[in-house]
DNA sequence: ACAATATTTCAACAAAATTTGAAATGCCGT
DNA sequence: ACGGCATTTCAAATTTTGTTGAAATATTGT
């Protein structure tokens, strides 16, 4: 039996599988999926919001967190290997910035 | 010491404290990041992708997920307790739907 | 009130993400 | 090459999230 919403107007359409229609491949999802994971933690939008204006650091950003530094460096790691920032040495310090990708999850 | 980018043109515009002039109320963070966490799964990005143009009973959504009911149901529920989605019973089923905030995510 | 179906809830378990502190690595100045 | 600082890496412990199957709840039709 079948719920008065919803089915019909998919049946006549070509069935259940009509509703794939618009759903990306799978290699996507999990893209997609990775991407919302490196933002699903506080403090890891805190750090992007941190490089909003301004490359920083991890040292500075840690002026502003005030983490255990092996905990920081994992945080900044998953916004790197999500494409969200970018880290390059400095002299003594690696400058985080945030990439294009990153710039839209940003304000 | 310092590094050579980003402190002293936080410094003179008022020290460390200046960066968060960007940065968003705990409250909101923490309910971004329940949402981004909320879309961080490809099963759950697929639901999503399945209600983009019509509201689904469960048994619906299922016959293209072929998942066990409850596994199914917690998936359902992390994306109503996020917000976007909200379900409603109509006879027998109950009807998920996308909301407006649900809506911005997909496609 | 009862049977039938759809869906959720619950508790136990499994798997994945996060935290912690210690050790390693990278870069600079001497 | 060495010493010092910034940062990362690693493995173990902890916490959170996801899965499973059984039992509970909700709704309809009789």
């Amino acid at each position: 039996m079948n719920p008065d919403v919803g089915l019909e107007a998919i049946e006549h359409l070509g069935g259940v599988e009509f509703l794939s229609r618009h759903i990306p491949e799978e290699k996507d999802l999990i893209e997609q999926s990775r991407r919302y994971h490196a933002l699903s933690d506080p403090l890891r939008l805190t750090i992007l919001s941190l490089l909003r204006d301004q490359p920083l650091c991890v040292c500075v950003i840690n002026r502003f967190m005030h983490l255990a530094g092996s905990k920081l460096s994992y945080h900044l790691n998953i916004l790197k290997e999500s494409g969200l920032i970018e880290g390059e040495y400095h002299g003594n310090w690696i400058i985080y910035s945030l990439t294009e990708q990153g710039r839209l999850f940003v304000e």
